[in-house]
DNA sequence: GCACGACTTTGATCAGGATCAAACCGGGAA
DNA sequence: TTCCCGGTTTGATCCTGATCAAAGTCGTGC
């Protein structure tokens, strides 16, 4: 949940190998060439990975949204992570994803075979601590999303979902949250509903709430905007400093 | 939610300096004298750390178990984790805990001072990669413990929390999870709520309609047996190859 | 333009778990 | 022994969110 980037800036649009693996720059043109990293398309809808399959490479969102999900036999499915531009998906070490991942709009990451990449861990020590201190982090959100999925109202899980759009919005354009942002939701009301552990209808009928309630806006349906921020924050049930917008 | 063990076998009993750290055992007193590594014990219900302190440690339990949780400003709580006997405490790399770390049980922990536990990370790289590899497996513990907040019922929710207690029973004492196990219950009700995201009556509740039912059975409060551990598991919702037992 | 389909909203009703309340159990101290 | 107290069970009722159902919105292709 976290850009595995050391210099953004110094580097290509590929987030594996220019951001992440190589302190200095090299032309990836030598890596395409090999078929050591390449890139993969999705539509909105399309399986990258079911539980279970054979993972041959470790990649990174270029674009797009992708979702980490489980299902249980009768249908029941919980999201368990979104996975935004520059966040991080494989498991070195492991060969079979544990998790769906599933394209929530339309997708593109970049992949880098597992192999090399998992030489380039024993090689390069500050890579592997990069992605303990990511995967930590992931833990922590991962912990932090058990309080709203356990303990949250519908009104106060939906609240905390906006927040956290809003805030991983803001530092994708790289602008801090202000009063009266706006920003585009990428989720359906189903894929919130699955994210959060309600129904389409329950989180419908709360989005409505909380625009009756004037603390959101919608311009058209997939379109928020949030007047007062402190005011959507009060509604998550956090603390207003700490909690899920440090 | 994993032992950050070598050999266990060869050393000593604690976790940390000797059947984590060195490859090659040496004695420990040079390190208790340096107060480099040093135990701590705690009664049930002592906190360890609250969130936000600064953690001079890392740690592993050695004994008893702690809980992981979150508290919101109304007073409802969310456990994000169960640490048993060999799980590790800490996060190298930062300097405040995220979560309370609550004894639920008389617990024993040892300690090692976090400067000389993160040097050792940049000296000896299998130690990290073994740390990346355990913070993966609790990354996925969690997130597949976030289906059981998000989707699954009251039933089923504890039916998980037993197989999941039974496992680890069973794995401690190095033995299969065979019918007619039996095993301590190690929380009170409340605490299983607070894992579960239920209320205590209702985790009563549930208890007797599993005993009511025949898939469980109890001697006094705290005894939990298991005539046929297929028939519980069934109730976890969970495919009965995978998930949470496998 | 129109029709279709995916997504969303809204309404009516139901039910699972929460809440409030009281009784019960078992162990330890006086 | 008796009392007390933390933990547990059970009961009665309430309420939030699920479920079932129908209608509304919007974009796309014909």
């Amino acid at each position: 949940m976290n850009e595995i980037a050391f210099d953004s800036r110094e580097c290509g649009s590929c987030p594996i190998r220019h951001r992440a693996v190589c302190a200095r720059c090299e032309p990836d043109e030598l890596d395409i060439l090999n078929n050591v990293k390449y890139y993969r398309n999705y539509e909105a809808g399309q399986p990258v990975l079911w539980a279970g399959d054979q993972m041959e490479f470790v990649a990174s969102v270029v674009k797009g949204i992708a979702s980490l999900s489980q299902t249980m036999e009768d249908g029941r499915t919980q999201m368990v992570g979104l996975l935004l531009p520059s966040d991080f998906i494989g498991r070195p070490g492991r060969d079979n994803a544990p998790f769906d991942v599933v394209a929530v709009s339309d997708l593109t990451i970049c992949c880098f075979r597992k192999r090399p990449f998992e030489e380039l861990l024993t090689t390069t020590p500050h890579i592997g601590s990069r992605l303990l201190e990511m995967t930590l982090d992931e833990l922590d959100s991962a912990r932090e999303w058990m309080l709203v999925l356990g303990r949250k109202t519908a009104r106060e899980k939906i609240a905390s979902l906006l927040a956290i759009l809003a805030r991983r919005d803001a530092s994708l354009k790289k602008r801090p949250a202000v009063n009266g942002m706006a920003f585009e939701l990428p989720l359906t009301r189903e894929a919130m509903a699955d994210y959060l552990g309600l129904t389409l209808e329950t989180v419908s009928r709360q989005i409505s709430a909380l625009k009756k309630a004037g603390i959101i806006s919608l311009e058209g349906k997939r379109r928020v905007v949030i007047p007062e921020l402190e005011i959507l924050l009060a509604e998550t049930g956090d603390d207003v400093d700490g909690g899920l917008i440090p």
